[in-house]
DNA sequence: TTACGTGCAAAAAATTTGCAGTTTC
DNA sequence: GAAACTGCAAATTTTTTGCACGTAA
C-alpha cells in the first residue's frame, strides 16, 4: 500500500460523483503532483480487481470513458439520463432478489454486478418540446 | 439505408457471437474491401441510437472494448465467467418485473437497460485449485 | 534486503473530426 | 439536385507496455 494507491483510493471513496480516469488523474495531481497517469490505470485495474471499487459507463452519454466508484455496502441501480446525463441510484430488494436467482439458474459464483438503465428523466420529459424528426 | 449500412446490420444481425468494432471492420472488409473503420464506428453509432443493436462490456474480460449484438426483443442478462471469458445469455421475469419498478421509482421513461454480471463459472470453479495467494 | 511499485518514454488501441468527393432518394 | 453518407487523412483520447530507479515492509 503506496502513498500513490492511498491518495487515488481516497479520491474515489470520498468522491461525490462518478470519476472517469483522466478526473481521477487530475485530482490525484493535486495532491502529488509528480504522479503518473499509468499509476493512475494500474492502481484502478488493482481496486477493480480486488472488488474495492466499480466501474461504470452509464451508458456512454459523453464518449466512451469509464467512471468509477467506490464498491458500495449494497449493489445499486444506475439510471442515466440519456439527454441531461444526470444519474440517479437506485437500490432495490428486487435486484437483490434476481441477482440470486441469476447465481442459480446460471450456475455461476456472481462477484461483481453492473446494472445501468438509460432514459428520460422527468424534467426532460417536460421541457422537450417533443422534436419532430430525428 | 446505403450499402454499407446495410452491410454493416447485417454482420451484427446475423453474428453467432458478440462482435467489437474491429471484428464488425473485418467482416465487413470481407464483404466491401472499401468500407472503412470509421464508417463502422458511424453506423454503429447510429444504429445504437436508433435502438437495433446494443452495446455491451462483458465485463471487460478481455481488454476495455465495446460488444455490439442485435437488439432482442426481450431484453436478457449477459454473465460472463471472469476466468475463461464464456458468455451466457439469461431471460428473466423478475428482470422485467425489476424494470417496471425503476421507471416508477425513478421516474424515468426506459429506454434502455444492460445488466452484466461478472463470476465464475461451474467449469471454472471445479477445475480451478484453489489458487492461493493472488 | 528484495519484491513490488513508480515515473518516464513510447507504443498500441480505440474513437473522433474535417473535408472533398460520391451516393441515395 | 439536395441532403446525407463515405473514404481518406489526421488528430484525439484512452489504455497498455518496457524498463531503470525508488520505496514500503
Amino acid at each position: 500500500m503506496t502513498r500513490q494507491r492511498r491518495v487515488i483510493l481516497g479520491i474515489v471513496e470520498t468522491a461525490t460523483t462518478h470519476l472517469d480516469a483522466s478526473q481521477i488523474l487530475l485530482q490525484a495531481k493535486g495532491l502529488d503532483p509528480n504522479i503518473d497517469r499509468v499509476t493512475v490505470y494500474r492502481t484502478l485495474g488493482l481496486l477493480k480487481q480486488h472488488g474495492m471499487i466499480d466501474e461504470l459507463d452509464l451508458m456512454h452519454v459523453e464518449g466512451e470513458k469509464h467512471f468509477y466508484e467506490r464498491r458500495p455496502q449494497r449493489d445499486h441501480i444506475h439510471v442515466t439520463c440519456l439527454r441531461c446525463g444526470k444519474v440517479v441510484e437506485l437500490e432495490s430488494a428486487l435486484f437483490d432478489r434476481l441477482k440470486a436467482n441469476i447465481q442459480r439458474e446460471a450456475d455461476v459464483q456472481i462477484v461483481v454486478t453492473r446494472l445501468e438503465v438509460g432514459g428520460y428523466c422527468a424534467d426532460c420529459r417536460a421541457s422537450a418540446p417533443a422534436r419532430k424528426g430525428k
